[in-house]
RNA sequence: UGACCCAUGGUGUAAUUGGCAACACAGCUGGUUUUGGUCCAGCCAUUCUAGGUUCGAGUCCUAGUGGGUCAACCA
């Protein structure tokens, strides 16, 4: 198969799998989500390990929704899902399908099970059936209902579906083994009576069956070889088998790899709908969410994602990555495709005072010294500049590069320029305006000057300078683990400066051109993007991820 | 006080299945640079512990230790 490169665990087992003519050669997996939220990077990552073994191996991928919960599940989140496979790159196989397209077909499964003998209707209350479960060390006993005769079950069962009994009354449970050591062999619910809508089959239900009497059924169905989930299920791998056994269904096989932890974050659907309802966010798609739709807002790419996962490996146990992979992954993206250009976050005044007033020139850039073939544009240059407010300092260490009473600077892709002079606020001690000349002989290009400029500073000339908003973000969480401290809930550690609004900032003018799903970089500043909030008066840009800045590291000790 | 799974640098993943512990990120040095970015070079591990098998163990065996999962009519 494959040669020189490693190959992580799954891959190993499914390239056995096709050496051994097990599945005649076959590689189809699925992607089945539960529409009742939406999907985050911990599903990016099963995403590019499922999508990724059917494209390795010349295979298929279904997605399917594992829909079985009416009360949970909505099409909103359906269709957020499709999206958000689509952006990252993926194509599922034929139509997208549902566990609910299933329904009859299941519905007969389970008769067929009650017919073997091996499925039965209990009339327990949920709580009677948890003690009679037992507990993991103590074997469970059997229920009262469990001997009744396969025309009874039939008889009930009909009964379920039809309505004739009350929510939770009743229900349809497997008769494995009240004694086994794993829990989920315990005579394992399969049915339930649950009077919901069901966002696609409405009202025609009023029984649904739970996961282990789903899952597995709808992989047979679809004759899905390779079924990869995570850890949790490894308990239900031997009842997932029982079930094929049972029902001689086709043999998928289930594989169990390690969910995705990241530092500072969640990765609870539960717990991320919570800080969407409850407002802590702006939303599913707020870009401080590891949400796949969040990250698109705050600008990450599908390539850096996908990168991501490829780098964060495949593997059996816990762990936890770095925020700084991701961050890795983003920047190694952007840094080929990003646009370059100028944006002051906290602007000051420079007036050069040596150039001609009412002058403009436009001074030539390039759109990215990464890229050769991005071309250059120009940017207006004249006598009065924003520059940024902590490229200044009235007595700067001598270590600092940017501008200081009689330092020499060069402004990007314009002129040499030594500070004269600054006016400083009494009051509150604000530097409001700097003053300098600049050296006409130097200008980017052809500098004849020989002037030395350790330094080289941004700028946005200030008549053409467009006022926008700017966000930037931090970690969702102060917090590595938020989730990791059973006594505190997780809310505490939401970092309350997680988001930053600057509402003084200016770009160059051609960002006024600017589109939704552009990568900008920021020079000096980091990568940015425009958020779909902007509206023809207002341009509003969240701040993807800043540069990695050396300086600031340096600064920090 | 059960069953099952896992254990390799700060983090994550490898190691031709018993043959010199590799790669990436992070960190630290230095170089290049009209972005303190990018890029380039260098440094950073006696593989949880103790026994055993073997010429040879990260890999096999035994025992311990540590971590995770399992008792929803959720998935």
């Amino acid at each position: 198969m494959s040669n020189k490169e490693s190959l992580n665990f799954v891959e190993i087992e499914v390239e056995k799998d096709l050496e051994s003519g097990r599945y005649d050669g076959r590689v189809h997996t699925r992607f089945p989500p539960e529409p009742n939220g939406y999907l985050h990077i911990g599903h990016a990552k099963s995403i590019c390990l499922n999508f990724g073994l059917g494209e390795k191996y010349g295979g298929k991928t279904n997605l399917r929704f594992d829909d079985t919960n009416p009360v949970t599940e909505d099409t909103e989140y359906v269709d957020s899902i499709k999206k958000d496979i689509q952006w990252l790159g993926f194509e599922w196989d034929n139509e997208a399908y549902f566990a609910s397209d299933y329904f009859d077909k299941l519905y007969e499964f389970a008769v067929r099970l009650i017919k073997k003998g091996k499925a039965y209707v209990d009339d327990s209350s949920a709580e009677e059936i948890a003690k009679m479960k037992g507990t993991p060390t103590e074997p469970g006993v059997n229920s009262p209902y469990r001997d009744r005769s396969v025309e009874e079950n039939l008889r009930l069962f009909e009964g379920m579906k039809n309505g004739e009994y009350e929510d939770g009354s009743r229900i349809l449970r497997a008769k494995i083994d009240m004694e086994s050591p794993n829990m989920l062999l315990r005579d394992p619910n399969m049915y339930r009576i649950k009077r919901a809508t069901h966002h696609r089959t409405g009202d025609k239900w009023c029984i649904y069956p739970l996961y282990d009497f789903a899952h597995g059924q709808s992989d047979a169905i679809e004759e899905i070889t390779h079924s990869v989930c995570t850890l949790e299920f490894k308990h239900h791998r031997p009842l997932y088998e029982w079930f094929i056994e049972q029902l001689e269904i086709y043999p998928s096989r289930q594989i169990e790899f390690a969910r995705l932890n990241l530092e500072n974050t969640i990765m609870s659907k539960r717990k991320l709908l919570q800080l969407v309802n409850e407002k802590h966010v702006n939303g599913w798609d707020d870009p401080r969410m590891p949400t796949i739709s969040g990250m698109r807002r705050r600008g990450y790419s599908p390539a850096a994602i996908r990168n991501f996962c490829d780098r964060i490996g495949v593997a059996k146990r816990d762990n936890v990555i770095e925020f700084a992979l991701l961050e890795f992954s983003v920047r190694e993206d952007l840094n080929k495709v990003a646009k370059r250009v100028m944006g002051v976050l906290n602007p000051v005044k420079l007036v050069i005072t040596n150039y001609p007033e009412g002058k403009t020139e436009e001074v030539d850039i390039d759109n990215n010294p990464e890229d050769p073939n991005a071309g250059t544009r120009t940017m207006p240059f004249s006598r009065e500049l924003y520059i940024e407010r902590e490229d200044f300092m009235e007595d700067p260490p001598r270590k600092f590069f940017r501008l200081g009473p009689e330092r020499n600077v060069r402004l990007k892709s314009g002129y040499i320029i030594t500070c004269t002079d600054f006016d400083k606020d009494p009051e509150t001690g604000e530097i409001t305006e700097i003053r300098c000349i600049y050296h006409p002989d130097s200008k980017s290009g052809q500098d004849t000057s020989g002037i030395k400029a350790k330094g080289v500073l941004h700028w946005v000339s200030v008549e053409q300078a467009v006022p926008v908003e700017i966000r930037l973000y931090d970690r969702l969480f102060s917090d590595p683990n938020p989730g990791g401290h059973g006594d505190k809930d997780f809310k505490e550690f939401l970092n309350p400066d997680s988001l930053e609004i600057l509402n003084t900032a200016f770009v160059e003018p051609s960002l006024k051109d600017a589109e939704l799903g552009e990568h900008f970089q920021f020079m000096r500043k980091g990568y940015f993007c425009l958020d779909p909030d902007s509206s023809d008066d207002k341009l509003v840009f969240n701040r993807t991820v800043g540069l990695r800045d050396s300086w600031a590291k340096k600064n920090k000790k």
